[in-house]
DNA sequence: AGTGGCTCCTGAGCGC
DNA sequence: TGCGCTCAGGAGCCAC
């Protein structure tokens, strides 16, 4: 499931690949992951690629016109770019051809969406508008974090993982957080001190950034732009190693399901 | 306003 | 071998 440090990866390989780009035209073999409608997509024809940029787990690709197509790839997106020639990926749904290449949109499960709209309104249009900050911005504090969440109830995995309090973190780098902060992912945010809340705003600094310095993880099908697998799998604490032992004290880990989704964690190195 | 639960989807993994 | 069941989960939506 792609998370910030994927869309990342992604988005600086788009960068180099489709910047200066002339769009051409858009095909979908599932019309339903294409908002508001394939025909809106008459707004960018012949227009120029300016940039291309993140915004929590959203890939925009923005146009000279000010128009702007966004991608979100929810749990099994993927993006790949190749030539026009080149076979179709497998579980394809949307492709987006380029004077200089083909993007490629394949998706197994179909949440993922691509939309397209105009700078003024595409935020609504998507839910950017409703994000919270990003995490990685030097703006992004302690304050931030516990300003956001003033008000709220629940438990810190909740928190991490509710977009409009901070864009960008899912489930595997929630767990990883609350490991390195060494805090129980079921905490009541009630009882969590100023101390800790400063942990947590480190840890999410710092294994989002790891994420990115190591391209990713690839757990069952994230690859970047290129196909290429990324690396981080190798590096999680907590994520997929229930029952093995904890690599600090050779406890256990315990899984178990918080607001509906898989959680391991250390019950001796978190609190 | 905030929260819990349902929904969208399909491949993988499992038991029989 | 193959069927049917359950699970995985990001985020929108609705009822409360």
């Amino acid at each position: 499931m792609p998370e910030l440090p994927e869309v990342e990866t992604i988005v600086g390989d788009l960068k180099k690949q489709i910047v200066g780009s002339r769009f051409i035209t858009i095909t979908a073999t599932y019309p339903k992951a294409v908002e508001p409608g394939l025909h809106h997509f008459h707004l960018i024809q012949r227009q120029t690629v300016t940039d291309v940029y993140r915004r929590g787990k959203f890939i925009c690709i923005r146009f000279d016109n000010k128009n702007i197509v966004t991608i979100h790839l929810r749990m099994s997106g993927r993006i790949v770019v190749s030539t026009h020639n080149a076979p179709a990926e497998p579980f394809e749904r949307v492709r987006l051809d380029f004077n200089t290449c083909s993007l490629r949109f394949s998706d197994i499960r179909k949440f993922g969406r691509v939309w397209i709209g105009h700078e003024n309104d595409y935020q609504d249009l998507t839910g950017i508008s409703k994000l919270g900050p990003e995490p990685l911005a030097d703006s992004f504090s302690f304050e931030t974090l516990v300003n956001n969440v003033k008000g709220r109830k629940g438990v810190l995995k909740k928190i991490l993982l509710d977009q409009t309090i901070v864009a960008g973190i899912g489930n595997i780098y929630a767990d990883e957080i609350c490991f390195d902060a060494g805090i129980r992912p079921h905490r009541g945010i009630d009882r969590m001190t100023t101390g800790e809340w400063t942990r947590v705003t480190q840890s999410i600094k710092k294994i989002l950034k790891q994420g990115i310095e190591n391209r990713g993880t690839s757990i069952s099908d994230f690859h970047d732009a290129h196909g290429e697998k990324g690396f981080n799998q190798d590096h999680l604490k907590v994520y997929g190693r229930a029952k093995c032992e904890c690599y600090a004290c050779q406890t256990p880990l315990k899984r178990f399901k918080i607001v509906g989704r898989g959680t391991v964690y250390c019950p001796k190195c978190q609190l």
